[in-house]
DNA sequence: TTGAAAGCGCTAACAC
DNA sequence: GTGTTAGCGCTTTCAA
């Protein structure tokens, strides 16, 4: 039951190896009464091919690497999964390597992967500048592709979402419900989500609200740091709260009920990336959901278009569009409360709701 | 900078490559002035051993694989992330494999990872009896251990909580609080987790609420279905809905309070798991906490145990003490609502409030 | 202490 | 069509 080989197989067959595997791997023409006899003896045997041979003599172990900030981030998952999924229905295996949010653990176990063969990498990057020569470095032994976040430009393929786009979906939707006065929670780190939908926020308000850039806190994709700031933002009595992300968004929501302000009566709060809790949280929160499923199809197309040797080619970025999800968390009720709860009511700007769009496409 | 050998350090340092593969590996003595040569020769060319070489020749690849349900399930990517972080800090790899709740793929992963050499494997079965064959296999041919969950009795090492005591804690702090209506609504499947908690609930609540039983309804360990269950429950008006895990837990709630009932007042909820959502929860949920780390720590010790040898020893099933954590769900307001707001008062058993434990240890 | 050589299991020339 | 054989890059006897 143990270890059957070729050789083995060659053996009760009564052929040589060679034959066994032109059977085996279908890759050359055997007579059909030869290939019938190697078929039935592999089978009987239980006779698996090892994978790490065939690797060796290859060059090819079948096996992407998936390196990730951090497997406990909600969001990341769903795309493990998808990513997972399409590798295996196509023969290969998966090999995750988690950076626990720290460029030299990306470091190194982006080289860990490279040492175990790995035919390709999926990169995560964990900062658009510290992650940079990790991923260079790679991407110049072995094919490899950025997903979700990126860094620099034409480092290397890669596939993320639009967010100034979706950055814009929401500054639109809050726009044209009457909100006029913004903030912004976001995270403070140069990921490049981060980074994309703080420029994207800046660039978008200015028209709507010039005090708005005033009303900016930035910290981490955190829960924690989303209730820390909430707290010191609703002095300024904003009417529209735009987190960086989920997790921002409701630990926002969280401390901003607790501090009495209705969400969204008094205060709309909006989130980005749209992770499961996001439709639990109280009130279900409103946010610019990530196509997940596409990001890892795309990038894996990627990735197999460089396997396939199209090597020299320029590096492609792709960007998908995003899409609001419009849930009780910044919706204004049918019947507003006559009186501003907070007693704090503010003066409004004046600006025509149906602001240009901010998408910037491809 | 691409493909550097054991023969080209061996070139360029003017020895044998079987010098240079006991210096680089310090298994055998080595004159010093050559082993000096050889590091640097091996330094200077960038040299880092081919993995793949290396696990054909030592029958050894250094990987393993964890196979595990559904990585989207929120309790399992912090046991990933315990897993990965120990693997690599051993010079190990992580191969994952998501079975999406499905024991026939659960099957062809483990024959696909088994394929690949993996030293040993970590398995969160699917279902405890549809998972059996396969893990039953896997272990005749690598060591194996089953985390969180496990299948039968004695058919490879395993690790988890204490599931039965975790109930037991949620039983006595819901009848020390006064609770006397009980129900409870858990995963149908056979997953040993559904089953252990259920059947730890039927055994403890007999004693507490004779109506109980009467009182259960199992589907899958899903938010949806908490919300349907809890819709199919309310008119049986009870006070203390004890929940399979934290998802059933919250879909409980959210539907509880749609309902027009009032958490924790007119109704305790309490999960398992206490996943990261259960602190988010609006009330934040009592739950039992899995201690994850913990769990995970194990395994890889029984795991590495296996792997030192020790490999005809009965297989050894560790059960880890879980924790009970209070919170907003199921506590009691200092000042009571004089009346019961649903109108739906029932009569209340008297049952003494300390009820024997029901843990039951290793 | 060091080198030559065998061989892990497999595939692909290259012969016949 | 089929067999023989040379490696893939490494570790480890076995000799010297």
């Amino acid at each position: 039951m143990a270890d059957v080989t070729l050789k083995d197989v060659a053996r009760v067959s009564g052929c040589s190896v060679a034959t066994v595997s032109r059977v085996l791997a279908g890759t050359r023409p055997v007579g059909a009464e030869v290939a019938h006899r190697v078929r039935a003896a592999a089978e009987s045997l239980g006779y698996r091919p090892n994978q790490v041979a065939r690797a060796l003599r290859n060059r090819s172990t079948g096996t992407i690497g998936l390196v990730l900030p951090q497997i406990t981030n909600p969001f990341f998952p769903v795309l493990v999964r998808e990513v997972e999924h399409a590798l295996h229905a196509g023969g290969r295996a998966l090999l995750l390597a988690d950076c626990d949010d720290d460029p030299a653990t990306e470091a190194n176990r982006i080289t860990a992967l490279l040492d175990r063969q790995v035919d390709a990498l999926l990169v995560i990057p964990v900062d658009e500048t510290h992650s940079r020569d990790a991923v260079a470095l790679a991407e110049s032994r072995v094919p490899l592709v950025m997903l979700d976040r990126v860094c620099g430009p034409g480092i290397a393929d890669a596939v993320a979402v639009d967010n100034a786009a979706g950055v814009g979906l929401v500054l639109d939707h809050l726009a044209g419900t009457g909100r006029r006065r913004f903030c912004f929670l976001g995270a403070a780190g140069t990921a490049s989500t981060a980074v994309e939908r703080r420029m994207a926020y800046e660039a978008g308000v200015a028209a709507l609200d010039p005090q708005a850039p005033g009303r900016t806190e930035l910290g981490d994709f955190s829960l924690e740091w989303g209730r820390a700031a909430a707290e010191r933002i609703w002095p300024a009595r904003p009417d529209a709260v735009i987190c960086g992300n989920d997790l921002i968004a409701v630990g926002a929501v969280q401390r901003l009920r607790q501090l009495g302000a209705d969400v969204p009566g008094d205060v709309a709060v909006t989130g980005f990336d749209d992770i499961p809790m996001a439709s639990l949280a109280e009130p279900n929160l409103t946010t610019v959901r990530q196509p997940a499923a596409a990001v890892a199809a795309e990038a894996l197309r990627l990735l197999d278009q460089r396997l396939a040797g199209r090597t020299t080619e320029a590096h492609q970025f792709v960007r998908l569009a995003p899409e609001l999800v419009v849930r009780a968390s910044s919706i204004r009720r049918a019947t507003p409360p006559g009186t501003s709860p907070s007693g704090t009511a503010e003066a409004h700007l004046n600006l025509p709701l149906d602001r240009g769009h901010l998408e910037t496409g491809t």
